[in-house]
DNA sequence: TAAAATGCGATTTTT
DNA sequence: TCGCATTTTA
């Protein structure tokens, strides 16, 4: 077998890098194009790996650099912060220019800063805070229980999808036609939870854009106002933007107006990455735009810059089954390359054992562990193959965890900073009361809570309306929280936070508890977090309110306004544009904090094997992608499997996962997987009937039943301990395997059950063996049970689903 | 008030 | 199966 990886030779794809003199040298036709596009309504398809991200940057440095536009006539709009910062950092290595005269940022971003700018108008209390997912799912929660409603039916997760989802419609509870119970009680919560907002002067991620948008669609002068400073506008990802950011959109660049005035919308995406649909994203809105904007310029990107040829040839020959396309076919000169290797295991476990060996053995061929991804469709599927990992003492790094600043430990303390900002937010309020503990048990928080009900008020308003010592320990409490303003008044950042992590009891708390180390060392790190803030990261890029104009004269260039007193520019504080209040950067670090919410956990730093779902590896490209569990019911997932829709998002996601692959791509699928406690047998994925065979290797005989040949002699090698790598030919035992207790992978690595399973046989049929019925094809044989007459069998027949069938009747043969 | 017991759900996710 | 959130119990 010469699948070893020190066969190839792994020389870097043909890439566009050359010394640059000019920004537009070495270009493709397409992308200069795209970069030298008149100022007017354009459509950019940008293929994966064309080099969007490239373009998008060189246009607004070559809009500068031409003088076509001033820093502050240029807006971009990412969804990702990672996207906006990148954006950031490779324009300002091609120009050096004042990023900050610029709207660079994700579309939260965006209309914080807008918001920022405008909370008077908008509505708003100057010091607003931004609720994350949780904090509002939270706040919904005590809506539902002021109202006095069943949890169980209106469930507050599910009320907050149906809020969040009816302002991304652009709805407020009035808009909303509601003929069943349960949707107008909905909208009622609705009403109350925005009435409890305002009261407490939070909004969430929804209300960022829903408030933004409705200042502009109701003010006008406003709105002429931005559209006159706007000249060029660039939305990337735009097939991920929903019906209210595109809607928002227009409100900056109305089509009637963009053109005739010169205003330019640059709108960047790539229909086929379309895979957040769940979400409320609308592809729709790229046709939208090209009908609406009536764009002359569509410009497709289809030069690939990543993948060989293989790869991609899988890729474009995947993708043309979806109907809805707009159309596109990726090239690359970078020639074939290696083919598409297919791998079919026994189970999950062996998919896991044999992945990380070939890992390794890519590993030692020189390729970099960060440069190898395993993805998988669903979050479960990490599991195994973790375990295969850690027992194998391989670094490995899984994306999708708790961020940093979602950590319970880091939520606390933000929560008595948020209070200190804001005493009558009381989601932070009802979170830290009696954490840590003092004595403030559930029956005082009723009381409290029905005092601040009864007069409208907040819980910290209120806390004098409770009486005896339950209202000793509130007021103790609200006295804290009023000391710790005073004593901080005046500090910089880091003393802030310092003196809240002590007087909050929160460090001491955590000193004394005896798994409390990791915690503390968090809370250190919010620290580190908080002073990088406002040192280095450009403080305030999020809070601070940037001048309706063009930057002014008087301003410097990082933002702050000259003629402040020496102290108080020091401290980054930053007046407001319009009124010239001061914004505190504490202010600035919660709503940092709250549209940021930083890195997932995980070694960083190691070189380490990258695990995600193959929605968090959009945009990122390796060396080497493992796609693993391509099973029917996995991937493509049998909830989307209900329309076509839902299928063409898999193949979608599909065709993102083959796209991530610069060098080698690897597909595997197996018979037996755990899955939420129960086997399951599945058939191989329907996406491989729509890949092209020229460009695949199957390792694995094709349509191998499990049990035999390849398959037998594969589990053989197993059982002898010899594990895989007489099977794969990977020369040398790797290192990590001299350690016995670590090699865990050298047991047989069917389940028992499974190996039961296989004994019970019934007229040449064998549970885990595939079988073939007349009517639904292929599938795999689950249960067999009964005798003679009664005897019946349960079959995955994959997209005809799990059926029961008699014996005496139904015809089914066994595949070998 | 904290530990133990029980119940529930289980694609995908950024802001 | 397993992680979590909520409820029960000492």
């Amino acid at each position: 077998m010469n699948s070893h990886p020190s066969d190839d030779l792994f020389g870097a794809p043909a890439a566009v890098a050359a010394p640059q003199t000019g920004l537009l040298k070495n270009l493709n036709p397409e992308q200069y194009a795209a970069v030298t596009a008149p100022a007017e309504p354009a459509l950019i398809l940008a293929g994966a790996g064309s080099g969007k991200t490239r373009v998008l940057t060189t246009r607004i440095a070559w809009l500068l650099q031409t003088g076509q536009v001033s820093p502050g006539g240029v807006m971009a709009v990412t969804f990702t912060n990672k996207a906006a910062k990148e954006m950031i950092t490779r324009l300002t290595t091609m120009l050096p220019v004042n990023v900050r005269g610029m709207w660079i940022g994700t579309f939260h971003g965006l209309c914080n800063r807008f918001l920022r700018a405008h909370w008077k108008l908008a509505g708003l209390p100057q010091g607003f805070q931004i609720l994350d997912a949780s904090d509002t799912v939270s706040a919904i929660k005590r809506v539902i229980k002021a109202m006095k409603l069943d949890e169980e039916r209106y469930v507050p997760k599910q009320v907050s999808w149906f809020i969040a989802g009816a302002k991304e419609d652009g709805q407020r509870p009035g808009d909303i036609e509601a003929w069943d119970e349960q949707t107008k009680t909905q909208v009622a919560i609705y009403q109350a939870y925005e009435d409890q907002c305002a009261r407490e002067g939070v909004v969430d991620f929804a209300e960022l854009m829903l408030r933004s948008y409705e200042l502009l669609r109701d003010n006008l002068a406003l709105r002429q106002h931005y559209q006159q400073r706007f000249r060029h506008i660039l939305v990337d990802e735009f097939q991920d933007t929903n019906k209210l950011q595109y809607a928002w959109l227009k409100m900056f660049a109305p089509p009637g107006n963009a053109g005739g005035s010169g205003q330019s919308v640059l709108a960047v995406g790539d229909d086929d990455q379309s895979i957040y649909a769940f979400r409320g994203a609308r592809v729709g809105n790229m046709a939208d735009f090209e009908r609406e904007y009536r764009v002359r310029n569509v410009i497709k990107l289809e030069q690939n810059y990543r993948s060989f040829g293989n790869i991609l040839d899988a890729a474009n020959e995947l993708i043309s089954r979806n109907s809805k396309r707009l159309g596109k076919t990726l090239r690359t000169e970078a020639g074939p390359g290696e083919p598409v290797r297919v791998y079919e295991q026994a189970s999950d476990f062996a998919e896991a054992q044999w992945l990380i060996e070939e890992a390794q053995a890519l590993h030692r061929g020189g390729i970099a562990r960060a440069e190898i991804a395993v993805l998988y469709r669903s979050n479960a599927q990490s599991r195994v193959i973790e375990s295969a990992l850690f027992n194998a003492g391989i670094p490995y790094r899984v994306y999708g965890g708790l961020r940093f600043f979602e950590r319970k430990e880091v939520k606390d303390a933000l929560a008595y900073l948020r209070l200190i900002e804001n005493p009558h937010d009381d989601t932070s309020f009802l979170r830290v009361v009696n954490f840590p503990a003092r004595g403030i048990g559930a029956r005082t928080i009723e009381l409290l809570q029905d005092a601040a009900r009864s007069s409208g008020r907040s819980l910290y308003q209120s806390v004098g309306a409770v009486a005896g010592a339950a209202g000793a320990k509130l007021a103790g409490f609200a006295n804290l929280v009023d000391s710790t303003r005073n004593l901080t008044q005046g500090l910089n950042l880091r003393k802030i936070i310092e003196e809240v992590l002590e007087t909050s009891g929160l460090n001491e708390f955590y000193r004394n508890d005896k798994d409390g180390a990791e915690r503390l060392e968090n809370l250190g790190e919010l620290i580190n977090a908080a002073e990088a803030f406002v040192t280095q990261e450009g403080f305030g890029r999020d809070a601070v309110a940037l001048p309706v104009d063009e930057l002014s004269p008087g301003t410097l260039s990082d933002g702050r306004a000259e003629g402040l007193p020496a102290a108080v520019a020091q401290a980054a504080v930053t007046p407001d544009a319009e009124t010239g209040e001061i914004i505190s950067p504490l202010a600035a670090f919660l709503t940092h904090a709250a549209l940021e919410a930083g890195d997932n956990q995980a070694q960083a730093g190691q070189d380490a094997i990258q695990l995600m779902t193959v929605h968090s590896a959009k945009g990122l490209e390796f060396d080497a992608v493992f796609i693993t569990g391509l099973e029917e019911g996995l991937f493509p997932h049998e909830n989307s499997l209900s329309d076509s829709d839902g299928l063409e998002e898999e193949r979608r996601l599909m065709y993102v996962a083959i796209t991530r692959a610069r060098q080698r791509l690897y597909l595997s699928f197996c018979q037996t997987r755990m899955l939420h406690g129960q086997t399951r047998y599945n058939i191989k994925s329907r996406f491989f009937d729509e890949l092209p065979e020229s460009a695949l290797k199957w390792l694995t005989p094709k349509n191998q039943g499990f049990g035999s040949g390849y398959a037998k002699e594969y589990q053989d090698a197993w059982s002898r301990g010899s594990g895989l790598k007489s099977m794969v030919g990977a020369g040398n035992r790797p290192a990590w395997n001299s350690n016995p207790q670590k090699a865990a992978w050298v047991e047989p690595p069917v389940p028992a059950a499974m190996v039961k399973k296989v004994d019970d046989e019934h007229g040449g049929l064998r549970v885990g063996k595939g079988v073939f019925h007349t009517k639904f094809g292929e599938g795999v044989l689950v249960t067999l049970e009964g005798k003679g007459q009664d005897a019946r069998a349960q079959v995955n027949f994959g997209r005809h689903g799990l059926k029961w069938l008699a014996l005496s009747v139904a015809k089914l043969t066994p595949i070998d």
